[in-house]
DNA sequence: GTGGTCTAGACCACA
DNA sequence: GTGGTCTAGACCACG
């Protein structure tokens, strides 16, 4: 598992939980993240990014509604394995 | 000794324990489990239900506190002889 | 707040969870933890002793059984603010 | 970590926890298992070996004693590190 | 950023 | 071969 820590500005207009989906988003698109790999913990993010559990959770989340993520309880998160569930969702 | 092994959700609002402590619960009124019985081995619960040890253990911890089963060291756990005890706890 | 970290012995004959449990005990009952004051977090106790998260909780579970704490969901653990409660159910 | 499930005779006249602890210490000495390695859990060799528990805890028991293993609560049982303490406490 | 629940293991103490 | 304790994490629900 590769996670590259771009940045995350602080003070830019867009949200940080929304800066965070799209560098999420992107790793998985670009191939650094693959299905089924987990991706670091909330508390890694938080930590990476220096943000509070609050944008970590809601990235993830809306992550986990489109369909790219997948949420493990006690284990961790995970890169969806297939885009179908993702696509048959967004319809 | 009877145990039916009905269906724990894990998708479901309520934890995975509660779900379990209200199954044991029920048959221990139902009398399907009776006074000195000794109900399944946490181990079992676990392979039962596919669920790890935690909430097999605090869904017993609460049902012992509440006075409907006792716990005997290298011996296994047993639904409570009376419910005396039980009610007398209870206020 | 005041807290001591006095110190917990790994090796000995006593469960951390219960030397835990004494030093907390002792704290509240000498007064260097008043009622309503808020104890160190799990995850603090954690660092402060250098165990894991479980002997912590069941530390403090059963100092919440036994009326000497209470938890609040979000918020922390607080010593309890009267000790009648205490007295009360312990016949 | 390499370990090898040379066979266990259970009806020969050496006990089988004599027998479990020659075949550890053989591979420890071997270089099979190294220092700082776990060893299979108390679970894996009661499995590997089809013995109970009471003989597989006496063999770690007495290789504890001889410094040749290391108990970490939780953790598992590994090779210990230096042969020093060994030799100092055969003195 | 707390307490609540859970995973997936391990060794320990008692029959 | 049971229940008891512990490790080292994770995500969840609530402020």
């Amino acid at each position: 598992m590769e996670f590259d820590i771009k940045e995350i500005e602080k003070d830019a207009p867009l949200p940080l939980y929304y800066q965070l989906k799209a560098i999420i988003k992107n790793q998985i698109e670009e191939g650094k993240l693959k299905p089924d790999e987990p991706i670091p913990s909330e508390r890694d993010l938080m930590d990476m990014y220096n943000i509070s559990r609050t944008p970590v959770r809601q990235a993830i989340n809306e992550l986990v509604v489109e369909g790219l993520l997948r949420r493990e309880h006690g284990k961790g998160t995970f890169v969806a394995s297939k885009k179908i569930s993702q696509s048959f969702w967004r319809i």
